[in-house]
Parts: C-alpha cells; structure tokens; sequence
DNA sequence: CGCTTTTGACCTGCGC
DNA sequence: GCGCAGGTCAAAAGCG
C-alpha cells in the first residue's frame, strides 16, 4: 500500500487547497502535506518582495505621511471659491495616505511574520538537534550499543508484546537487566499527549480516525472523545481528544499504541515530531533506569510525553513535571507566555519583543500564530526536515513502519464535526 | 446503502 | 465486596 498524501478526503479542508480557503471559515486545516517545503514557500511567495530591513519603519506611519498633504491642509493660498473643491482634495489626499499607509502596513506585517517563523524554526532545529544528541548519548551508555534509538512508539516496542523486534531487543541486549525490561514494560504503555490550541474538535496528523465513544470524565466539563486509527484493519492506535477545563481553546491529543500499517507522509511528518518527544523521555533528564522508573510512575498510570503547543518557548529547556515533559520547541514563541508551567496560561508576547511591537503587531502575529495547525505544521516541518531522522518512522524498508504516535489528524472519512 | 457518529449500557480496574 | 471512574461496546441515528 503506498501512501501519496494526496490521498485525501474532500471533506478535509487543506491548506494546499486554495479553493476552499477563501470561501467558508476554515474549523480544519491540513498542515502536512508531503511537500515539506511548501508551507514556507508559500510564506514566502505571500510576503512582499521588498527584502527585509531592520531599519524598517515599526509602524508609526503617521509620521510618514507626504508633506505636501499636511501643507495643502494649511494652505491659505487657496482660492476661497473653491472651499468644497479643497475639501474634496483634502479629503482624497488624506485617503490616499492612508491606502498608502496600510499597504506599507501590511508589508510590515509580512516581514515580520517572515522574522518570527526564521526564529521559531531556528528555535526548533536545536531544540531537535538537542533531543537527538541526548538519545544517542543515553543509548550509548544504557544500552552499550550503537543501535538507533527506538520510540516506545515504535512497533513492537508501545503495545506489542509479541513483536518480533521487542522480542529480540529483550533477549539480545545483553546488557539489559531486569529492571530495564520492567521499565519497557511500563513504556509500551507510554503515551504521547499534544496540547494546541483550537478551536476545531481535533487536530489534524494525517491519519484516519473514527470515533467510538465519548465520555464526561469527572472534574471536566468538556466531554473526551476515544478515536481509533481507521487507517488499516485492527490497527491498535487510539487517541483521546479533549479540551482542557482551565482553558477550553486549548485541545488535549492523547496518543496511544503504534500503528501497524505504513503511514502517509504527512503522517511522518507529525510522527517524527513526537517520536523526538517520546525519545526524550528516555533520555539526558533520566540518568539512570531508577530515575526512569521513578519519573514514569510519578503521578501517572503510564509515562507520558506531552508535546506543548501553547507554551512558551524558553529555548532549550526541557521541562519535567510529575512525570511529563515538556518540549520547548513547541510552538516556539508563537505563542507565549511567561507562565510555562501553568496550564491556564495566556497568550502573551515573546520576552525579546515585549516593549518594542506595536500593539497593531502584536494583533497580527497573534493572530497568524495563534492557530495550532500552523504551531504543528511548523514543528512537523521542521522535525521531518531535520530529521530526516526518520529513525523511527521511516518506512524506509517499506512496511513496518509504525511509530508513531502521529496521530492527530483527522482527515478522510473520518468526519470528526466540529 | 454503507460508513460514521451518537449515546446509553456494560466492562474493568482501583481504592476504600 | 462495593462504589466510582475510565474505557469500550453496540444499536440506533445521521449523513452523503
């Protein structure tokens, strides 16, 4: 079976699609694309040609208005016959300034998107470039082996309890003491949450889901929905949607299991992403099995990685809380806040800019950033870029490829209403 | 008509 | 053993 990521369901709006993107609001956006480069091509191709200049005026464009204006409002010059005939002139001059003035506007804006997306990709890379390293400095000194690390996501390794590949690892890693068989043990049962903030019912990874229950769980309001992945038959990945009570414009993804089925690009790409964040937990922040064991079982019946797409940024940092981590390169200042570990947190600009962006900015990078596709897309992006990596994921030998906890991402068939 | 969603009932695990 | 909460099942309804 081969997946070209075109394979799409018509009910999906994609963002590749651009006759249904200015027609009706847009509740679902397909970010992933088999095309990694185009979103930000496509960024690129909507900004202005006028390159980038750091001495560009921030907006204050009231000061720019042509002089001439300003003296012809003053002009006593004028003939007093022609009162009406000065007005209108005025009046046409003063539009003018301003058409011109929002055009130069809206440049501005473009460029700024620009800066802020090199930034947040920059963040991005060495955030993954970090994971990377600590994956390979942990397998080297755990495991004694120079064998690519593996994802609890990966297949054999999250559910499978008869794979082959979790066989072997079992048996043949003569190092491997009992303890760490019992910390896989906990793992194959790890999960990977995403948290993005949407106003859609789901969020889109490029598998195909169907939903088969939904429940009130006690202490929020806001129903869970249990999907399973559709994609092939008996395919043992679920995922839990729900939103969070301290702020309901914030959607809990909860992955679970691996897919036993090649998956799409677009898929990849997302799986790629929380495969990183899956490795992590069994890498630098745990020195030892006993660290592992103690973080897994800290506060949650199985270890779980969540991948934060509303928090800030603080580069570089991976935060552990009660058993969770927290990848920095989520939306990477596309959303922040100062608050990194409070749920609740709100939208605030990016520490390097506050005190210099303009409130008519900071409106219009609200508004581009604010939408968690985009946050995924960019970290998909990226992650798939630089990865490459595909250790994990990969299909490379064609089958076998699961991994992943890529879930998100309803499309196809799958009718998820919002 | 086939597939998906909805939703109440049922199952299971856990704490007391 | 009991009750609670989370998770799953499956029949009915909805939709294209």
């Amino acid at each position: 079976m081969v997946f070209t990521g075109h394979n799409r369901s018509p009910t999906t709006t994609h963002f590749d699609q651009p006759e249904t993107s200015d027609s009706k609001p847009i509740k679902e956006v397909d970010f992933f694309t088999d095309k990694e480069h185009d979103l930000s091509k496509m960024i690129e191709s909507s900004a202005p040609t006028m390159d980038f200049d750091l001495n560009i005026n921030t907006g204050l464009h009231l000061l720019t208005r042509n002089t001439t204006t300003d003296q012809s409002i003053f002009d006593h010059d004028v003939r007093p016959n022609s009162e009406q005939q000065r007005t209108k002139h005025q009046l046409a001059m003063v539009k003018a300034d301003i058409e011109r003035m929002t055009e130069e506007n809206r440049w501005l804006k473009d460029a700024l998107n620009r800066v802020m997306i090199d930034y947040n990709i920059l963040q991005m890379r060495m955030a993954s470039t970090m994971i990377h390293q600590k994956q390979g400095e942990e397998h080297n000194s755990i495991n004694g082996s120079t064998m690519a690390p593996r994802s609890f996501m990966d297949p054999g390794f999250a559910t499978s309890n008869t794979g082959v590949t979790d066989e072997n690892d079992g048996s043949s890693s003569p190092g491997r003491s009992n303890k760490n068989c019992a910390v896989d043990q906990k793992l194959r049962r790890a999960r990977v949450s995403v948290r993005a903030r949407s106003e859609a019912s789901v969020i889109t990874d490029g598998c195909q889901w169907r939903k088969y229950g939904q429940k009130i769980s006690k202490g929020n309001p806001c129903p869970r929905a249990y999907y399973r992945c559709t994609m092939a038959v008996g395919c043992p990945v679920k995922k839990q949607v729900q939103r969070c009570i301290q702020d309901k414009t914030i959607l809990i993804t909860t992955y679970e299991g691996n897919h036993n089925h090649p998956l799409p690009p677009a898929a990849m790409a997302m799986t790629s992403t929380t495969s990183s964040a899956a490795r992590m937990l069994l890498s630098g922040s745990m020195p030892s099995s006993d660290g592992l064991m103690t973080t897994i079982s800290a506060s949650a019946p199985f270890p779980t990685v969540t991948l934060d797409l509303t928090q800030p940024p603080t580069p570089l940092h991976c935060h552990r809380t009660s058993g969770q981590f927290q990848l920095p390169f989520s939306n990477s200042g596309l959303q922040m806040s100062q608050n990194m570990q409070s749920p609740e947190t709100c939208w605030q600009p990016p520490l390097h800019t506050q005190g210099t962006r303009h409130a008519t900015l900071a409106d219009t990078v609200t508004a581009i950033t604010a939408d968690p596709n985009f946050t995924a897309a960019l970290v998909a992006t990226i992650s798939s870029l630089m990865g490459g990596d595909g250790h994990s994921n990969g299909n490379k030998n064609g089958e076998n490829v699961n991994d992943i906890n890529s879930n998100n991402n309803v499309r196809g068939n799958n009718k998820v209403s919002n």
